[in-house]
DNA sequence: ACAAAAGTGTTCTCGCTACACCCATGT
DNA sequence: ACATGGGTGTAGCGAGAACACTTTTGT
């Protein structure tokens, strides 16, 4: 893998700092806003600072040899340890004002680098945003070399983020309640067998409003991209509900083909 | 203008080429889809390079303090001579074989300049893609320092083009597709005043397919978007049809909101 | 009078919504 | 038996498609 080789974030603090300008495209990073489900919430994955006192989106940056794509999902991979999952990129956030270096100057001078403002982490930044949809139960949380903690947090009560972070996941939240109308969705957010009433929980929450439970359910099957399961026997005293599953092979062509009738 | 400068194209090529990484962002660029309507056609703006003998779309670099949006903006404005019209980010292109370095070497070699392969733009670049709709007739292309000619072609008889820059078009059509069904079009594409089959020409030739005239009329009257003028008298040998001129308000609280009546 | 193109009206269908009704299960 | 929640049926409404009919104008 000469070429197309993934540099791994040196497991180095101070080495990466020191020399990262030699191995990440300048000026430019990505940003994942990494979705989940749990509990009829919305959650996202953010990363506590180590230094300042500060909550962030995971991101990272681009290797001079990586495709931008690959650069998303190995931060993706990073943080949550698991792979192939759902990943699109929505926007590049380029505004000027949108960097804040007091931390980071901060954090440079504490390890005796350079802390002029050269450095090429001192720079100005174009991110470029994408979004995940990961299973909740699945993902093993991880921190990164400039954080603490990485968690979940609730969308509608979101600590105040570093820079233009919140941005960031407002402008995700849209893009993926447009795409709800012309992809499928659930594949990355539930587990393989589920009964019809959470996945509709995740269009709810995400679309922010009540859906009628009969209409939900034909079209969901209308779509024709799910297999039904035997029964589920909750223990709930009620009649036990289906267990539905993605058909991968229907639920990939609608992925590309898209849902609507259009085409 | 100290820190938000626009750093201009060099008016000395050689000279661009010899300090640009001073005044421009590295590694990152930003390219337009610019589309315009004439003769019931699409058309896109290409520019002819002065070395390479191929067409590509317009672009430029990005400015170390200059917003994205910015950019791109100022490419748009060079090339047309027109301010203020539409003009969209859909997607960031961030492949790594998406550079083809030989003609750009030769270009360094004849001028004497460093050819080397750090030269500033001879490393890879990721790029912005942004799509504008303009009206045809007022435009005045102009071409480039790298280009001998800018011009209209036939979206649909594009010749040979640099790179990505296919794909890049290829995209920019889809994301317009899909906005017509969510924006308000026309308002840059169109003069003034025009009559309701010119502004169905501009759907259909984007759509790809024939409309019907009654529907489609009724349609677009719904959307109050429109102010009805007096008649255009065509000297044709049938009905004058009415003139009708884009509401700007009403065009631009659409533009934000959206035309369906999804809230 | 007739052709050509614009304007207007009508019907049909499809999809979505709302809501009613029935079914299975535990207490 | 009854409460709870899942499954299914159906009437009504609105948007869009197809197409017929009328209007204006130049030859």
């Amino acid at each position: 893998m000469a070429k197309g080789k993934t540099p791994a974030v040196s497991t180095s603090l101070k080495e990466f700092l020191r020399t990262g300008h030699r191995h990440f495209l300048r000026s430019l990073s990505v940003d994942n806003v990494i979705f989940g489900f749990h509990e009829n919430q919305l959650k996202v994955l953010l990363l506590h600072t180590t230094f300042g006192n500060q909550w962030g989106l995971p991101g990272g940056f681009v290797g001079i040899d990586e495709p931008l794509d690959k650069a998303a999902a190995r931060v993706l991979r990073d943080r949550t340890g698991l792979n192939d999952l759902y990943l699109q990129q929505f926007h590049t956030f380029g505004q000027t004002e949108r960097r804040d270096n007091k931390v980071l100057s901060k954090v440079l001078k504490d390890l005796n680098l350079n802390p002029g403002k050269d450095h090429w982490t001192l720079q100005r930044f174009v991110t470029v945003g994408y979004f995940a949809l990961v299973e909740y139960a699945k993902v093993n949380p991880q921190p990164d070399d400039l954080s603490t903690t990485c968690t979940w947090h609730d969308l509608d009560n979101l600590p105040t983020l570093l820079m233009d972070h919140g941005d960031i996941i407002n402008k995700a939240l849209e893009e993926l309640r447009i795409r709800l109308k012309y992809q499928p969705i659930g594949y990355n957010l539930l587990p393989r067998e589920f009964p019809m009433k959470d996945l509709q929980s995740i269009y709810e929450t995400v679309l922010g409003r009540k859906l009628d439970r009969a209409n939900f359910n034909r079209k969901m099957v209308g779509y024709d991209i799910l297999d039904k399961k035997k029964k589920l026997f909750t223990g709930g005293s009620h009649k036990a509900p289906y267990l539905y599953s993605f058909n991968k092979k229907k639920y990939f062509k609608a992925l590309e083909n898209g849902l609507g009738s259009d085409f």
